[in-house]
DNA sequence: TTGTAGGCGTTATCAC
DNA sequence: GTGATAACGCCTACAA
């Protein structure tokens, strides 16, 4: 690894002289400019980044703190905007963290290394970011809040989504619709069965929530609401529901639908069957470069499309 | 963001004299220490790793590329290696990356800033490891080989993992087992099934193995080899084969068994009851560890211990 | 068109 | 015990 001082040397120029060739600068002339390109390609001369960002007071990454639950999801979502990131120059960078106060230091490292943003999937709900943290860089919080001042949140209308689901299969004639989501608190999770208990009541249909699926708990939800429809908190949970269901010889469509969240594509790959609503991927990505350009990014209007598959069927309505 | 000069002018002390606060170092007295100690906490200073790294000429980090095809399972065992890696005071850094190009950029990258170790997962194989990269720091493949000399290559025998299996289904019975995998070429996938198809002849068996598993060509399959048993490259395999299984009304394990490889942590979050054979994770931890130490590191001798749960059932045996 | 000098924030090595 | 001082590799400004 040799320095660009060291290269100016074999080259028999200054380092500012180098600087200009690497730079692409003014002020050279083409053909040290090309003797200069040569060397550096020849001795594979590669600018240390520390040393810049030491001067510039700047890295080109913006740091991501990737929980151990629920990675899957935020895997592909991560996916997608380091693509869209890489068209900025920039790269994304994950830590993957266990604990809280893992969390917390992978966050104070970006801010330490002068990353660009820092983006932020809270493993428990209401984690307060440190204030210096938040003077250094944006920090975009995903999917659920944290708290301090100025952190930005970035999320979907979750209770909508609820809404969402229940109209979707109301139209498609389902009147017993039974909500399995996750016993973990968090604000998607919350939003949604919020959305699916207002919109049932305002349709007149009876609200049913299983909060943890295990055999044991759902055999018994199924007893008590005996639904026509699952509605999934999303497509992991509908995989678990699809599982249990064939081992009880349940079919799916045809003795009950089944609904999912996200239109993951690692599930896809899995399974490509599910009908689900389709999580606003792109959206997030826009709504993170937004905040990097100093804009406010958002998702307020973001809907999650119906993707129509296998796995709900029409009912005829009964009365 | 404060820097050391400045709080060295605040405390009335020069910048050595902080680094001795700092660092612990002998030479200073405990009144001092404590003085400095106390402003740097009040101040919220924070070292800047780029001028820390760009003297000492060594980062804290390891840095890993994850590509996005089968991105679960590394995810698993990336958290595993990064537990193991904190314990060691160094933190694990993740790039995900789509193209061979931005693979080898990531790569470039982890030498340029001189981290400890690159942890490489080939999205194709024999992709060459540049020669700067490899001399600049040790890079270590995972699962998968890369080309280019001085690359680690840290994988368990994989051929002994299809045998393993064979042997294992074997004993409980089975005489017709279908290997299901993957279309696309890599070590493991390669090796398992040729330790599967090996080890069925010896035991004379006839071997069936699908590359690319979907409804139709599982269909074909069950009806050529008619097996009583899948043994599935891995979990995720598995998952397709139990959902196409349930679709056509065939039981498991009652109608035909089910082995898949990994025992991966987050797969067992969606479903408990596979039977697998569980990779050597920790074994592949210390593997990391040892090669950062400077010693070999392998996995050689290492096996994949069967996790029996419901999905494989004894069948008494045919003649 | 090119060279020189200073500084980014840390660590290490000298003197005092 | 403590304080200067140099160095890491790069960038920016200014001088030649």
């Amino acid at each position: 690894m040799i320095s660009s001082l060291e290269l100016a040397r074999r080259c028999g120029v200054s380092q500012g002289t180098v600087d200009r060739a690497l730079h692409g600068r003014p002020g050279i002339s083409p053909r040290t400019r090309d003797r200069i390109l040569a060397a550096a390609e020849q001795c594979g001369y590669r600018p240390n980044p520390a040393a810049r960002e030491l001067i510039t007071g700047q890295s080109g990454l913006v740091g991501a703190v990737l929980p151990s639950v629920n990675n899957v999801f935020f895997m592909d979502l991560f996916h997608e905007l380091a693509k869209r990131l890489r068209e900025r120059g920039l790269r994304l960078q994950l830590a993957p963290v266990e604990t809280r106060a893992e969390f917390l230091a992978a966050l104070d490292d970006f801010a330490a290394r002068r990353h660009r943003m820092a983006l932020v999937i809270p493993p428990e709900d209401g984690i307060p970011i440190p204030r210096p943290v938040a003077r250094q860089l944006p920090v975009v919080s995903l999917v659920s809040p944290c708290k301090g001042a100025g952190i930005h949140f970035l999320a979907p209308d979750e209770e909508e989504t609820g809404r969402t689901a229940v109209r979707y299969l109301h139209g498609r004639g389902h009147r017993r619709i039974l909500h399995l989501t996750y016993a973990r608190q968090s604000y998607a999770i919350k939003a949604r069965a919020r959305g699916y208990a207002g919109q049932a009541r305002e349709t007149g249909l009876q609200p049913h929530i299983l909060a943890g699926v295990d055999r044991e708990s759902l055999a018994r939800a199924l007893r008590a609401a005996r639904p026509t429809a699952l509605f999934c908190h999303n497509d992991w949970l509908a995989l678990t529901a699809l599982l249990l269901l064939s081992e009880r010889g349940i079919r799916v469509p045809e003795d009950v639908s089944i609904l999912g969240v996200d239109n993951s594509p690692t599930f896809a790959a899995i399974n490509p069957h599910l009908t689900t609503l389709a999580y606003p991927m792109e959206a997030m990505a826009r709504a993170v470069l937004d905040i990097l350009d100093g804009k406010p990014g958002s998702l307020a209007g973001e809907r999650f499309p119906v993707i129509e598959r296998e796995t709900v069927r029409d009912i005829e309505s009964a009365v």
